[in-house]
RNA sequence: GGUCGCGUAGCUCAGCUGGUUAGAGCGCUGGUCUCACAUACCAGAGGUCCGGGGUUCGAGUCCCUGCGCGACCA
């Protein structure tokens, strides 16, 4: 069959301005992304679900290099399980994120010169529901421009009404179940955000601070004792307005006999005691300690312990004020003064009193709110807490008994540690932006009524109730994000199709916050784990190694990024730079550098597609299996065991996609999702292989009609489309665009790579190496000419003396290939012709003569050939001693040993040829 | 302070359970506008695998130690 002309021209560049939003738009139409639960085993279908929920990002964030990364790794890991022809499901959602979100809003306000509390509740949320609906999710608009498969119609969102559903349910469930506490606690407070946080969200920085040594005067017992003082070490000096003791410990000989007594507190002008404390290290400071009840976690402790007061000398917004249990603590002129202020005046005022011992450099560390950076106060509230270890169990159980794996490995361990020592989380926040805290309290009869359902009377005395004032943290509501975006707490098809889902693709910075979060409630409310993989990735950093970010400058856009080079550039660039957990490097300076791998790598597509459409032509091609074997050359079936080998390397780097029995197995359970292999393996067979090798060895075959141009159609077809298919997950649209093109035969029109079948494995007949020689000798004759300096414009005329009938047969058949790829003409001999001439000995014996009369210089290739038979007698001298070593051939294992030996065989037997050569050419 | 990780080519990194002459991309040098591609092709240079000790027939790979860097947690 001949073939027709291409119906239309290519461009001679991939233009993804015009493809890009077009294919994304096709694929988005056909359905491609959506997932039908009747299709999943789990509900009576055919397939194995494969699920992923997407890390849900800010509602009023816009995508970054760090979304870009993330959700680059979860379309290549989705796209690829749909054409292993799983039912994959990437669900894709925002956060409604209480801090953040607020913050944007309030910083409206204060523009306007207003404040959350100027305009009022309602009408604040009101607000910020409006603004969300206005900018918000313009970052899942974004994703799709880097093709992001998402299945769009279960996008979800924290503060929609059924995910509020699921949060009060997840609620009510725990306070039912005694898990959910309200108390008294000392929590972190972020005097700027005004709310209080969680241990996470508190994030600690190390200082250079300063530790003040301040000496407290004890009360004398009678008029004639000594005075006497006792130096307490602090490096907030202004919380001691809150002092309520001075602890020592108790086998402390230097204190021991003033347990019991009391000391004046300076400036605060109260009596506190003295008291005995285990807490106290003796080591520390002078070893003896103030006690800030209400303004320090571990004070608290003590405090409790010891039955102190604990008065509250700070205001919300970090000014110091008598706020309960502190009357007449805070001199009126310090009142109202803010914590920095207050503390350089009260140190110069204790100065001045004579109280300061000395001030010594501190390095220490200290919380700061991890959304605003400000530094968090430590301070005693009334707080919502989630009771940890209950919960924490079924978590740590699943880890270590491989339910659930972590990649990189070394994170298990960090994951462990955490839930071992976890502490109750502090879950109320005081924002209005969140979802409410659904308790209601009576303050007729004292009830307090947990509901999922809004409370208007109290269900005790029928009087009225009011909610609570605070919301929950968002972390909450996040971590129950792997059922609540499919229904839970219904009992929906979707929940019943798709949970558990597989795998969960974040940064390590959010494993406390999210993911440990996570499977503590996906046990506690669905019994089950919510995935079996964790992949944690590495962070964009800039070549600095200074993590990317908006407020530094450092950022790179990943949209201009795409306007530049194009989606598919982005993707490759980050997917083949992405070791397992390593950092991803890009220079903002230098886009055209960084992503320069990418660019190139679609640009070379394109082209092996312009190549192929323009000579093989638009009539489809046979199918592979139509052809006969014997009508395969070498070149047809090396390139067939090259694809064999691409697939089995894809393969291995990518998989195993799930635990066989819910549990992994040993042996896989650190194994695949190593996208830098996969990458370099399709890269690999895509352009070193069949570009390099394949497609020049086809030309001339093209070029002549009959029946094997039929042949060499079909298996570059075959071939080049196999390789778009093992690449689509990295690189979506050139690798579609190019397949919409392709002559394959029986393919509907409407069909997609995007959801063709993975390629598998073909059995092949023949021997798939035979082709090297043909390789080999093409490199050897390429490099004598580049050593001579023979321009590639310059034509030459070589023999080629095979050492075997095999590689006779094989240069024969290929003669034209390798005259065209080394530009020379090659006659066969049986002998080497006498004269001066360059050499080259391929690895099969096999030589390869060029006698370039005229250009040769005869010394200089005697000097390389002995430079080469020095080369191998050095290995050889290497190898000998090995196999000369009795202790290596009684231990080494048989193979490693015959292997040694038949290497020793093949160099010896290169060297005597070499030697002779020499002997020859050089006259010994 | 605790736990963990890293240190391989100029740069960014691969190197699985110890076993050929340690790889890739980018960069560099030289040569090519060869009819798909100069965003390409061809050839090449470049590595005491951080230092020191040990285990082993054999160490980039395992153990100890020193130096340097980083992360997480207190």
């Amino acid at each position: 069959m001949e073939s027709t002309p291409i119906p239309q021209e290519l461009p001679a560049q991939f233009d993804h301005r015009d493809v890009e939003a077009e294919l994304y738009a096709r694929w988005e139409a056909s359905g491609a992304f959506r997932a039908v639960p009747e299709r999943s085993r789990r509900s009576g279908g055919d397939r194995a679900p494969y699920v992923i929920v997407i890390p849900p990002p800010n509602v009023t964030a816009v995508l970054h290099m760090g979304h870009g990364l993330n959700n680059t790794v979860q379309d290549v890991v989705v796209r690829w399980r749909r054409m292993c022809g799983d039912e994959a499901l990437w669900v894709p959602g925002t956060d409604h994120a209480g801090i953040a979100t607020q913050n944007v809003v309030e910083k409206q306000l204060a523009r306007e010169g207003k404040t959350r509390f100027d305009v009022g509740r309602d009408a604040f949320i009101a607000r910020t529901s409006s603004f969300v609906e206005e900018t918000g999710g313009t970052i899942l608009q974004q994703l799709r421009a880097i093709g992001a498969s998402a299945d769009w119609t279960r996008t979800a969102y924290t503060l929609s009404p059924q995910l509020s559903r699921a949060v009060r349910e997840a609620f009510v469930r725990l306070y039912e179940k005694g898990l959910i506490y309200r108390g008294h606690r000392v929590i972190h407070w972020c005097p700027r955000c005004l709310t209080s946080l969680s241990d996470e969200e508190a994030e600690h920085h190390d200082v250079t601070g300063k530790l003040y040594h301040i000496s407290y005067v004890l009360t004398p017992v009678n008029a004639t004792e000594e005075p006497r003082t006792i130096t307490v070490a602090t490096t907030r000096p202004e919380t001691m307005l809150g002092d309520v003791a001075v602890a020592v410990h108790p086998d402390d000989e230097r204190y021991k006999e003033l347990i019991g007594r009391t000391v004046r507190l300076p400036i605060a002008d109260v009596e506190i005691p003295i008291v005995a404390d285990t807490y106290t290290d003796p080591a520390f400071g002078s070893g003896a300690v103030k006690i800030t009840p209400a303004h320090d976690p571990n004070d608290f402790e003590v405090g409790r312990r010891h039955d102190l007061p604990m008065p509250v000398i700070m205001s919300p917004t970090g000014m110091l004020k008598e706020v309960s249990d502190a009357s007449g603590r805070v001199p009126s002129d310090l009142d109202g003064m803010d914590r920095m202020e207050a503390r350089a005046v009260i140190v110069k005022r204790l100065e001045g009193m004579g109280r300061l011992v000395k001030v010594e450099t501190h390095h220490h560390s200290i919380r700061q709110c991890y959304r605003c950076d400000t530094v968090v106060e430590p301070r005693l509230s009334e707080q919502w807490f989630v009771r940890m270890k209950p919960l924490a169990e079924p978590a740590l159980k699943a880890v270590r008994e491989r339910t659930i794996r972590i990649l990189p490995e070394r994170w298990e361990a960090v994951y462990i540690n955490w839930l071992e020592g976890i502490r109750d989380w502090n879950i109320s926040r005081q924002l209005w932006w969140g979802h409410r805290i659904p308790v209601w309290y009576c303050d007729g009869c004292g009830r307090v009524t947990a509901s999922q359902v809004d409370v208007h009377t109290c269900p005790a005395c029928s009087g009225p109730v009011r909610q609570d004032e605070d919301v929950l943290d968002t972390w909450f509501s996040s971590g129950l994000w792997p059922f609540s975006t499919l229904g839970w707490p219904d009992d929906t098809p979707d929940l019943k199709a798709f949970y558990p889902t597989d795998l969960l693709v974040t940064a390590p910075e959010i494993l406390f916050f999210w993911v440990a979060r996570m499977i503590m409630t996906g046990f506690a409310f669905m019994g089950e784990t919510p995935f079996h993989t964790v992949y944690l990735h590495g962070t964009v950093r800039d070549t600095n190694h200074v993590k990317m970010s908006k407020s530094l400058g450092n950022g790179i856009d990943p949209l201009d990024v795409v306007a530049q080079f194009g989606a598919d550039a982005l993707r490759y660039t980050v997917i083949a730079g992405m070791g397992l957990g390593a950092d991803t490097i890009l220079d903002p300076q230098d886009l055209e550098r960084s992503f320069a791998p990418g660019r190139n790598f679609v640009t070379k597509l394109w082209n092996i597609g312009r190549f192929l459409l323009t000579n093989v032509g638009a009539t489809p091609v046979d199918a592979l299996d139509d052809i006969g074997t014997e009508r395969l050359t070498t070149a047809d079936t090396w390139i067939l065991g090259r694809l064999n080998a691409a697939i089995t390397a894809c393969n291995d780097a990518l998989g195993p996609a799930r635990p066989d029995r819910q549990v992994w197995a040993e042996g896989q359970k650190y194994a695949g999702l190593r996208l830098n292999e996969y990458t370099e393996a399709a890269r690999g067979f895509a352009w070193s292989e069949l570009a390099d090798w394949y497609l020049e060895a086809a030309k001339s075959r093209l070029a002549t009609p009959g029946h094997d141009r039929e042949v060499v159609r079909t298996v570059l077809v075959h071939c080049f489309d196999q390789a778009l298919r093992l690449l689509h997950p990295i690189v979506p649209f050139v690798s579609e665009a190019l397949w919409q093109r392709l002559p394959i035969p029986g393919r509907a029109t409407d069909a997609f790579v995007a959801t063709s079948a993975w390629p598998v494995l073909r059995t092949l007949s023949g021997n798939p190496g035979a082709f090297d020689v043909v390789r080999e000798a093409v490199s050897a004759i390429r490099q004598l000419r580049s050593d001579y300096g023979i321009t590639p414009g310059k034509g030459i005329h070589g023999f080629a003396r095979p050492s075997t009938a095999a590689a006779h047969a094989v240069f024969a058949s290929e003669l034209t290939t390798i005259e065209r790829l080394a530009r020379c003409t090659l006659t066969l001999v049986d002998a080497a012709p006498e004269g001066a001439a360059a050499h080259q000995v391929l690895s099969d014996g096999t030589e390869v003569i060029l006698p370039l009369a005229g250009m040769i210089d005869v010394e200089k290739e005697c000097v390389r050939l002995k430079g080469e038979v020095e080369n191998l007698d050095k290995q050889l001298t290497g190898l000998r001693g090995r196999l000369a070593n009795e202790n290596f051939v009684a231990r080494a294992k048989p193979e490693v040993v015959e292997g040694e030996r038949a290497r020793e065989r093949d160099w010896t037997a290169r060297r005597e040829q070499l030697a002779a050569k020499i002997t020859s050419l050089c006259g010994g």
